[in-house]
DNA sequence: GACAAGTATAGTACAAAGTTCTACAATTAG
DNA sequence: CTAATTGTAGAACTTTGTACTATACTTGTC
């Protein structure tokens, strides 16, 4: 996965409905479009095991509720704490969500 | 993964807010409280090839833009609509995510 | 028309994620 | 004291997801 430029998610997504109906109107492109949409998404990073549990921490949740959440078994969140294996695709898009948004915002 | 209950999401997470009152006042343990948490997710199914392709031409984007908002690589998507291969675990909750709420809604 | 770019299929090979199981502490609840 | 919760630890195992090709259809542009 690339790099993707960081917006304020209310405003990218005010923004973005804008852009939409401009697409929609013939004002833009479509290569423009898809760009823009891409800027638009939260930025994802790697994450520490030190990061996961504080994230996790700042939730007020255990391993296993957190395992829930993501649906995955409470040994990854336990392996991923003490970076015996390292969250990947799926698994850092929801872990970045979680830090923009909060547990509640994937519930 | 197991079962888990269904409920609307927006009275769902202002009841939830109420139980975490009621669970920091003493008046629910905490038993029930984790049980009760597990009841608000969103609930998670198995989908077939057609539904995932139905799915992302509801959002009305390409496989690589579908991708990009999963984190993971075009050449997922599209053996996931051939049925090639399944999607698991995080991917899953994001798709999850998608057929209630929209692409948005992780964007 | 020719040419490039975007979209999707198809096949291979591979690393690593995520699962499941077990056992064992430490803490807390009843 | 007993039982349940929480987290660590290590193992073997399955399969996702990646990366790399090549091909074909469509679309837009010069």
């Amino acid at each position: 996965m690339k790099k993707s430029k960081a917006y304020r998610s209310e405003a990218a997504a005010a923004i973005h409905e804008t852009a939409t109906g401009l697409f929609e109107a013939g004002v833009i492109d479509k290569r423009t479009m898809r760009e823009f949409d891409d800027s638009c998404l939260t930025p994802i990073h790697e994450f520490t095991p030190g990061e996961i549990r504080a994230l996790r921490e700042r939730e007020q949740v255990s391993q296993t509720v957190f395992a829930h959440h993501l649906n995955i078994s409470k040994d990854s969140i336990s392996q991923w704490e003490r970076g015996e294996k390292r969250p990947a695709g799926p698994s850092l898009k929801l872990l970045s969500l979680i830090e923009r948004k909060g547990l509640a915002s994937i519930a």
